[in-house]
DNA sequence: AAAGGCTCCAACCGCATTGGC
DNA sequence: GGCCAATGCGGTTGGAGCCTT
C-alpha cells in the first residue's frame, strides 16, 4: 500500500463561473443582510452557493450592496472622475472612495468606453496640466482620514478648485454650517475601518473618527429616536466629535452602522447613522453593511 | 434579414498586500 | 522571519446587445 494515497491533493471544488443568476443573488443577498459577510470564503458554503469567495465578494461589492448607484454619471460625477484620474493615473479605487455609491469597477468601466475618449478629444483642443493639484494637496485629500485638520483645509482648497458644486464655504444660506460633501464623510466612515475581520465593531477606530470630525452636530432633519432600539438613548448634542452631515432636507450617509464607543471619555452609545437613498433609511438587524 | 464589427459592462485573473499563526 | 490564507486592486476578457453594411 503506497502512503502517498494518504496525501492526496485536496478534490479541486468546481465553482460557478459567469453571470449571476437572479436565485444567486437573492442568496448571496439574504446570506449577508441576514449574518454579515465575516470570512468571504466561507460564504458561499454558508450560503449555498457554488462560487468562490472571491466572487461573492465581487458580486456584492459591485453589485448587491445597498447604496449602489446605478445608471448615467451626472457632469459632476464626470468631472470628479477627469480631475482624480488627471492627478492620481489608474487609482480607481482611491477615485471610487470619492464618489459614494460608485464602485472602482463601473467608474473603471465607464473611463474606458467614455471618458478616455473624451478626455483625449478635448486634450487635442486645449492640452491639459498634467496636475491640477501639488502633490502634498492631493496626498492630504487621499490621506484625510489620518488628519483633521488636513482634511478640512485641503477639502476646501479641492473644492474651490474644483468649482461650485463642491464648494464648502460656511454661508448664510446654510447657517454657517460647513457643506462637507458626502465624498470625504463617506470615506471617513468606510466600512472596513470600522469593523474587523470579525465583524466587530472596531472601537479605536471610532475615536479616530471622533478625532476626526469636527463639525456641528445637528438631529434636526432626523428623527432618530426612531432608529433606536428599545432602551437605547441619545442626548442631541452631546456627541460634539460626531456630525450627521445634512444637505438639504436629508442626512446623508453611505453607510449604515453603529457606533458604540465604551472606550473613549465622550459618550457615544447607541447612536445609529443611516443611510439615505432615494429616501428609504436601510438598516436591518442592526448588521452593518 | 443576416453577418460582421463595435461597445459596454460584468466578471475573471493574477499580482500585491495584509494579517494571523 | 517565514509561510499561508484572505483580501484588495487593476488589467483583461467574454459575451450580450446594438449598429452598420
Amino acid at each position: 500500500m503506497s502512503y502517498k494515497s494518504l496525501d492526496k491533493p485536496k478534490p479541486k471544488i468546481k465553482y460557478r463561473k459567469g453571470l449571476w443568476s437572479p436565485y444567486e443573488d437573492e442568496r448571496l443577498r439574504n446570506y449577508i443582510l441576514q449574518h454579515g459577510h465575516g470570512c468571504w470564503s466561507t460564504v458561499p458554503i454558508n450560503a449555498g452557493l457554488q462560487r468562490n469567495g472571491k466572487s461573492c465578494r465581487l458580486r456584492w461589492i459591485n453589485y448587491l450592496r445597498p447604496g449602489i448607484k446605478r445608471g448615467t454619471f451626472s457632469p459632476e460625477e464626470e468631472d470628479t472622475i477627469i480631475t482624480l484620474h488627471n492627478a492620481l493615473g489608474n487609482k480607481w479605487s482611491q477615485i471610487a472612495r470619492q464618489l459614494p455609491g460608485r464602485t472602482d469597477n463601473e467608474i473603471k468601466n465607464y473611463w474606458h468606453s467614455y471618458l478616455k475618449k473624451r478626455v483625449a478629444k478635448t486634450q487635442k483642443l486645449e492640452p491639459l496640466p498634467k496636475t491640477q493639484f501639488t502633490n502634498s494637496t492631493m496626498q492630504e485629500v487621499i490621506e484625510s482620514p489620518v488628519n483633521s485638520n488636513a482634511t478640512n483645509s485641503s477639502f476646501e482648497s479641492f473644492a474651490k478648485e474644483e468649482g461650485s458644486s463642491m464648494d464648502v464655504t460656511p454661508s448664510s444660506s446654510n447657517n454657517g454650517q460647513s457643506l462637507l460633501p458626502k465624498v470625504f464623510f463617506a470615506e471617513w466612515f468606510s466600512l472596513s475601518n470600522m469593523y474587523n475581520n470579525n465583524g466587530q465593531e472596531d472601537y479605536q477606530v471610532t475615536n479616530h473618527i471622533s478625532k476626526n470630525i469636527n463639525l456641528t452636530y445637528n438631529l434636526d432633519n432626523l428623527d432618530l429616536e426612531e432608529y433606536l432600539t428599545q432602551g437605547d438613548t441619545y442626548n442631541e448634542g452631546s456627541y460634539s466629535n460626531i456630525e450627521l452631515l445634512t444637505e438639504g432636507e436629508n442626512v446623508v450617509f453611505d453607510s449604515a452602522f453603529k457606533i458604540e464607543d465604551q472606550t473613549s471619555d465622550t459618550t457615544l452609545s447607541d447612536l445609529f447613522c443611516v443611510n439615505e437613498i432615494s429616501n428609504n433609511f436601510f438598516m436591518e438587524n442592526n448588521v452593518i453593511y
